[in-house]
DNA sequence: AAGGAAATTGAAATTCAATTTCATTTAAGC
DNA sequence: GCTTAAATGAAATTGAATTTCAATTTCCTT
């Protein structure tokens, strides 16, 4: 796993040098702890996780860097029903789609390349080419499910 | 179809009535502008179309009437990737998703009967039970295909 | 029809995440 | 080390969504 995230830190430093942007201390720190989490994160999230051991770090740059990684490819940006902006760490180059439980909040990934095929053919009835699309199923997961 | 539209208004009088909301004129010509159009709007973009001809009538109490047709289930909200909460009349009870273009920003509707149960399907195998979902397709149209 | 409680209206104020500004600091090439 | 263009972070701004509140209107009860 270790390697992984060295190897996006490279990717990220390459991106950095290509596109003429520097490569600092916060950034680095802020990239680290958001490719280690892989989660769904949003800025003030990660923002709170990076304060702690580095309280002279601001928002802004957190903010800021997100979007880097946004723009680098690292991260994808992804915006669910509370309607707030997170970010999570982009896997491999796989697209995934969410289940998103209302009770508990996890967020579980799937991806069915079989249903990926048939929205494809869909769109295309429509004469619809389709360059992305948003996916999310909200409802009840295995755990909370067993609870009620 | 003006019978469609008072047969709706009909409801959310009785809804109102139910919920002990008072049926006001502004409430009326709100409604009317909202159900007739059958568009994907904002509250801003209905204010604007109902102040043409009834200046008087305050842009607040067009978002609260909004949110009221929603309450009713005479009306859908739909956040779409431009961020607006914009609003559509529920035309019979039928569920769709949609086909957004990214160049003209047409919005086509669809629905396929076969993609959802697929959908409940792949989440039933993860033992997660859905409430609602989100589809949504980005791309370019038919028309926008043929100009490129 | 008049009275009065309760809801509605609409202008203005507020909220809150997202984004921008700007003075200061820092990184990288020479 | 010097230069300069980029980065930082606190503070300010934006903009859609929502709330507040005094004035007005609806509608139920006499
Ligand atoms: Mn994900
Ligand atoms: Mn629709
Ligand atoms: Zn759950
Ligand atoms: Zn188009």
């Amino acid at each position: 796993m270790k390697k992984k995230i060295n190897e996006k830190k490279e990717r990220l430093k390459s991106f950095m040098k290509q596109k003429g942007f520097k490569s600092t201390k916060q950034r680095d720190i802020i990239a680290n702890e958001f490719l280690k989490t892989g989660e769904h994160l949003t800025a003030e999230e990660l923002y709170k996780r990076v304060s702690e051991g580095h309280k002279n770090i601001g928002f802004t740059t957190v903010y800021r860097t997100l979007k880097l990684l946004a723009e680098s490819g690292l991260a994808t940006e992804r915006i669910f029903a509370d309607h707030l902006t997170r970010y999570e760490p982009v896997s491999a180059e796989e697209h995934h789609d969410h289940l998103i439980c209302l009770n508990c909040g996890a967020i579980t990934e799937f991806e069915n390349p079989k249903l990926e095929r048939m929205q494809v053919k869909i769109a295309s009835d429509f004469g619809f080419s389709i360059v992305d699309h948003k996916m999310e199923f909200y409802g009840y997961c295995r755990d909370c499910n067993k609870d009620a």
